[in-house]
DNA sequence: TTTGATTGATGTGTTTTGTGCATTAATCAA
DNA sequence: TTGATTAATGCACAAAACACATCAATCAAA
C-alpha cells in the first residue's frame, strides 16, 4: 500500500471515472486500473464496482473514502512539519490572528522576533472558527491568536490582554460622548460590522452591546478588514464596532468612542513543540 | 512512501538498530538500510544520524515517529473495519461493557442480537477508561457500554438503565438493614473493591458514600471481576459495593442491601456508522 | 599498537513491480 | 445494426526492491 495508491484511489473515488481520473494524475488508464486493482487485491476489500460504463463506489470504498481523505492530509502535513523542523533556525513560522490584532500585538512580537532571529520567516494568515484548531491541529499553523478561549488538551495558552471595544464614529457623527449612547440613538444607525457566526466569543460580545440596548443593529455593510470598515466610516457609510486598538491606526476622519465591553486575546501553542525554533519564539509572547 | 516504508522507519526508530531491526522484520539489513534511505530522499528529511556504530534518531525523525505511529495504526484499522463493511451481514461486531452488565444487559441484548442475525459473531471486550473512547474512535469496538458519561461530537448514545448500588454482605453479617449502616460500624469493615480511579463515575459515586458518612474505606482486595468478589464475600474476607443487578446471578452465602446510590449506564455508538450490521443491532439497545 | 568483531553502506545480478502503448470486450445510444 | 465510449488486459520495457557478498569505519580486547 503506498500514498500514491491511496491518493489514486481518493481521486477516482471523487472522479468515478477511470480515463478523467488518470487524464487528472498525469498517468494513463491502465497505470491507474491496475494500480486500484493492486489495493483491492492487497487490502482484500471490494472498492468499486465496475461494469464496461459505470463506476460505482461500494459501502466499504465509501467508508474508506471518508476515513482516508484525512488521514492521507496528515501524513502528508506531518511530512511537511518535519521538514520544517529539519532545517532548524531558518525556517518559517506560521501565525494566525484576527485582523485587529495586526497593528499593536502582531507588529511587536514580529520586532523581537525578527531581531533575535533575523533569519526566521514569519508567515502570517487569518482563519477563524473551527478553521484556526484544524489549522494548530495539522501543524499547518504554529501559534494562533484568538479571541476564543479553547479548553483543550494538546495545546497550551495565554491570555494576551483585554481590549476595549470602541464604536467607531465618523468625526462629526451625533453621538459625541458615552451618554448619547441611547436605544433610540442606536436604531438610527447603520453598521458596518464584521461577519458575526454563532460560537464565537468577537460576535457575542458584538451582540451582547446590543442586546444591553435592547436593539439589534441593522448591518448594511459586512466586513472583516478593519481598513475597509475604517474607509467605510470615514465615507459616512455608517458606524461600526471595533477593539478599541485599532485607534493605534490614527485613521484621519474618525473617532473611537469606548463602550463599556472588552475581549480578551488568547495566545495558543502546540504542547510538547517538537520545533525549537517555536518553542523560542512562544518566549516572546 | 509506502506504508511498508512507514512500518520500516517505526520499527528502526524503536530498536535503533539496523541488523536487529531488519531480523525482525524478517528481511535483510541490506534491504532495510535502502528502505530508509529511499524514504530519507523522497521526503527530503534526513531521519537518522548514523555512523558505522549508531544510529540515532534526528529530532525531525523523532517528529515522525510520534506522529506516524498513531497514524499508520488508523489506516490499517480502517482496512480492517473495510474489511467487515465489504463482507457484510456475516460480520462481527465488538461490544465492550462492564463487567457489571453481563449478567443482565448483554445476555438480553444478544438474545435478540442472534435470534435476528444468527449468523452475526459477537465480540466481548471489557476494556475502561480513556481506553473505551479510543476503541470506538479506531473502529477496533462498535458498540459501548459505559458507567461514564461522554460528551462527544462523534457518538450517538442513549441511556439503558439506572441501577441501585448495594452492599454485599455475608449472610450473617452484623449488618441487616439500611439503619444498621453507621459511620462507627464502616469504619470496622474491610472492603474488596474494584480498582477505583479518578475521572470514573462508577468510581465516584463508590466514594461519594463514604463520603456522605465522612469515612474512607479499608480496602482489604482489589478486583474488577464480579465473580471474584462475590466469593470473596462469601469466604467472609470483606464487603463489597456492587450494582444491584449482580444480585440476579443468586450467589449463595451473599446477601445485597441497596443503598441509596444509583449509577447510570450508557450505550455509545458512532454517528453515522457506515456498516449496516452495526446500525441494525444498535436498533435492539 | 594490533587484531578481530560488529555495524551500516554499497556493488552486483536477479526478480518483482509499475508504466505506456495497443488492443479487446462490454455496454450504451443513435 | 453500428459507432462511440469505457474499463480490462497482453506485451515490452524501465524502474525498483531484494538477497548475497563485500567494504569501510569503529570499537573493544589482547
Amino acid at each position: 500500500m503506498t500514498t500514491q495508491q491511496i491518493s489514486y484511489f481518493l481521486a477516482l473515488a471523487d472522479e468515478l471515472h477511470y480515463w478523467q481520473t488518470s487524464y487528472k494524475l498525469n498517468i494513463t488508464q491502465s497505470a491507474l486500473s491496475r494500480q486500484i486493482k493492486a489495493l483491492e487485491e492487497e487490502l482484500n476489500i471490494e472498492l468499486f464496482t465496475r461494469s464496461s460504463r459505470k463506476v460505482e463506489l461500494t459501502s466499504a470504498g465509501s467508508f474508506l473514502q471518508k476515513q482516508w481523505k484525512p488521514l492521507l492530509e496528515k501524513i502528508y502535513s506531518t511530512v511537511d512539519y518535519a521538514k520544517k523542523i529539519n532545517k532548524g533556525e531558518g525556517g518559517t513560522i506560521v501565525i494566525n490572528h484576527p485582523g485587529s490584532i495586526a497593528y499593536d500585538v502582531i507588529p511587536d512580537l514580529l520586532t523581537r522576533v525578527s531581531h533575535s532571529y533575523p533569519n526566521v520567516k514569519v508567515e502570517l494568515v487569518q482563519v477563524k472558527g473551527a478553521e484556526e484548531l484544524e489549522l494548530i491541529k495539522n501543524f499547518r499553523g504554529d501559534v494562533i491568536y484568538s479571541r476564543h478561549l479553547y479548553e483543550t488538551d494538546f495545546l497550551e495558552s495565554k491570555q494576551v490582554n483585554t481590549d476595549n471595544l470602541s464604536l467607531v464614529l465618523p468625526e462629526k457623527h451625533v453621538i459625541r460622548k458615552e451618554a448619547d449612547i441611547v436605544r433610540k440613538v442606536l436604531q438610527q444607525q447603520r453598521f458596518i460590522l464584521p461577519n458575526l457566526q454563532p460560537n464565537d466569543s468577537y460576535s457575542e460580545t458584538i451582540l451582547r452591546f446590543f442586546k444591553s440596548y435592547k436593539t439589534t443593529p441593522e448591518v448594511c455593510f459586512v466586513s472583516d478588514f478593519g481598513s475597509t470598515i475604517l474607509s467605510l466610516v470615514q465615507g459616512g457609510l455608517g458606524i461600526s464596532i471595533m477593539p478599541h486598538s485599532f485607534s493605534h491606526t490614527h485613521h484621519p476622519g474618525v473617532r473611537f468612542l469606548p463602550i463599556p465591553f472588552s475581549i480578551s486575546l488568547y495566545a495558543y501553542w502546540r504542547k510538547e513543540e517538537e520545533n525549537a525554533l517555536v518553542r523560542n519564539i512562544v518566549q516572546f509572547i
